[in-house]
DNA sequence: TAAAAACATTGATTAAAATCAAAAAAAATT
DNA sequence: AATTTTTTTTGATTTTAATCAATGTTTTTA
């Protein structure tokens, strides 16, 4: 038998702990436990949605192939998140493919469980509700990949975004990053070329805001960051 | 005292329309009726939401601007769409400014009296969701804003978007259009500047794609823009 | 209706990014 | 450890779009 949500990591945090012990009762004995290596595909885009996945551990990238078949990375899954939410209550195919990027703990309730659940926990729409205006997806998506942007700038952004969830503060104002992607992916995720993602870098570095050595990024001074983008730390959850 | 919503040309197609009688009375009783002149703003980026609109007649633009300040026209409004909905759920600043297009008339639903529907009608809520997740736009703004796809395809792909709020059949696969955007409008949400606009129009035309003449615009066959585009047609509604 | 203002196009130039080809570095495999 | 494979960087060139300046065009206002 799977390890009940309440003892999840995640608990707390997700939508579900808006249930009272009863309703996570129910959404445990629907739930199940899944394990992915790198690489492995959760669902395709096209696919119809089947359930909804909750991120025990590891990480998942969201990405779109177009009709030229350019693969743009929309979304970086980290623990805790619950992905698929979109599709799930639309009940239209999903737009991007789910793949792993490390060995991933990934906990999916079926459909028929959670309509169940809704069905008797309105408040737990509501939660959702909120989770979907909470999004920063179109606002990340206009720091990311807006033309009128020059790559290395979106790549400073991206930094930004990614603080949060990747970076370690080892100084006052000075951070270090790992990231769970290799170039090809943040040049995904910037909807940019590889070639053009490496030369980004090299200005980056020239103009000292950051240190790319393989997944390891290092930042003097985040400030500088906020500097050049112009960009509001309140909007990003700094003081 | 204002023409209730039963009556309102949108009832059938909005969100509203999962309520009851009752509900519906409930609704009617907190609504307000807005009318706006072209260029008025209806809400301001950065202003906490205070209800959602829904609009009766006209267009707005929803305009996003960046720290560059650089406008990016996000999402346009039209005739029976409900709009502020991702702030309003979120309780988070609007992302964008909302801006008349036209000549507008807009339906108002104060925090209080939705708040109010909403914790007696959870289907209210369940109905929300659903739009939210039905929500078009980050896909658009793949096709419209990815720095990968030259502007005169994402004019295309704007045509194809528009076509069922903006065009009408003129023969078995001609079209034409009127759009209450101007040039630099449309560039907004291509996130180009104006002059590229009117080059990739150029363009467009070149190709016998389409033509503009101010904001009428003539497609002669849809089938070219799908070809050139490589788009599903299934995608847009199309057969 | 004329004048002013706002909007749109065109031309010339510069800047940015894509593309193609090749080399270098890192990771995985034998 | 050596080899193979994959990933990343670099270089040269072309393409695309931004920018700046000027000229038309339409719309608004007086």
């Amino acid at each position: 038998m799977v390890k009940p949500c309440v003892n999840c990591w995640a608990h707390g945090r997700t939508e579900w702990c808006v249930l009272d012990r009863a309703g996570l009762a129910l959404h445990d004995r629907g739930r199940q436990i899944h394990d992915y290596k790198p690489k492995d595909i959760l669902f395709e885009q096209g696919q119809d949605p089947d359930g909804l996945y909750c991120m025990e551990s590891g990480n998942v990238l969201l990405s779109n192939l177009d009709a030229f078949k350019n693969e743009t990375a929309v979304r970086m899954i980290f623990q805790g998140e619950v992905f698929g939410i979109r599709s799930f209550f639309s009940e239209q195919p999903h737009n991007s493919t789910a793949k792993a990027l490390s060995a991933c703990r990934v906990c999916f309730i079926p459909k028929a469980a959670l309509n169940d659940l809704l069905e008797n926990r309105p408040e737990l729409a509501r939660e959702f509700l909120k989770s979907l205006g909470r999004d920063r997806g179109p606002w990340e998506a206009l720091l990311l990949r807006s033309p009128l942007q020059p790559v290395h700038i979106r790549l400073i952004h991206l930094l930004l975004i990614l603080r949060e969830s990747c970076a370690r503060k080892v100084s006052p104002h000075g951070l270090v990053f790992d990231l769970p992607l290799q170039r090809k992916q943040i040049a995904a995720m910037l909807a940019t070329r590889k070639e053009t993602l490496s030369r980004a870098i090299k200005e980056v570095e020239k103009q000292g805001l950051a240190n790319f050595e393989g997944r390891r990024v290092t930042v003097p001074d985040l400030r500088k960051l906020l500097e050049v983008t112009q960009i509001d730390g309140g909007q990003l959850g700094l003081t």
